[in-house]
DNA sequence: TAATTCGTGTGACGTTTTCTGACATGTGTG
DNA sequence: CACACATGTCAGAAAACGTCACACGAATTA
């Protein structure tokens, strides 16, 4: 599934392309890119070239302005899904700690009798 | 995958992206184009609009030329698999004729005691 | 209420991209 | 040699896009 990521991510949409995409404005778009909501690459002659996950996000952006969410939120929501994509990223790349397995040891036996009878232990999960 | 037809056959970049992702010169995909190898798009402004698609063909057409196959034989190969694929649709539509029935029948009598033994009937194919 | 902020529209003006059409060129082929 | 083929190149015009500045209505704040 690399390739296909890389397609996604690859910038050869210009903005007018994106603009009927997404129905959004040249205005709009360049806003979103004010923002920092959208980084869309450049060519030679300075022209921005948006990706298929541009055009993806511009859409999600525009959902959350329907929903009435404004630039600050969704601001907020993209740099919590970063710090949360980072963590996930560190998770593998460092070996588990001594306290992690303890942590999961310690969930794992909360989870042995739980399917054994309909009352079971019912032990706080936290 | 309805969906992803759709998405390969939309015509959303323009030539000069093309121009990055095939390595081909303007002018080359706009004599292909001359030559009825590929039909882009044009948008309002009369600019050609290109899909995955077509990028896919611009592509073929690059390795057919590197093989040494002329324009006139790169057509005739697209028209033979046209005329295959239209085939193809007029047998999904059409029912079967007495004749298909017939040959398939025999067919599968040919079929019968293929993995039987060793050495079967063995019966020419055709 | 007055001032400010936010998200977007709009216009001016300059640069880049693309269009068509014409002519040039190198490489084979009859 | 003359010609066809595939491509390069140039010119002039039109379209697309860039930035910058100003405007504006709705919401917020002083």
């Amino acid at each position: 599934m690399k390739e296909k990521e890389l397609r996604r991510s690859l910038a050869v949409l210009p903005i007018g392309t994106v603009m009927k995409l997404t129905d959004l404005s040249a205005r709009q778009i360049r806003y979103y890119e004010e923002q920092d909501l959208i980084t869309p690459d450049r060519n030679e002659g300075n022209r921005r070239m948006f990706s298929l996950n541009d055009v993806d996000r511009l859409l999600e952006i525009k959902d959350y302005l329907a929903d009435g969410i404004n630039m600050a939120g969704i601001k907020e929501i993209y740099a919590l899904q970063k710090q949360r994509a980072q963590q996930k990223q560190a998770d593998l790349d460092k070996p588990l700690t001594d306290k992690d397995v303890r942590r999961i040891l310690h969930d794992e036996f909360l989870n042995l009798g739980r399917f054994q009878s309909d009352k079971g232990p019912n032990y706080p999960t936290h």
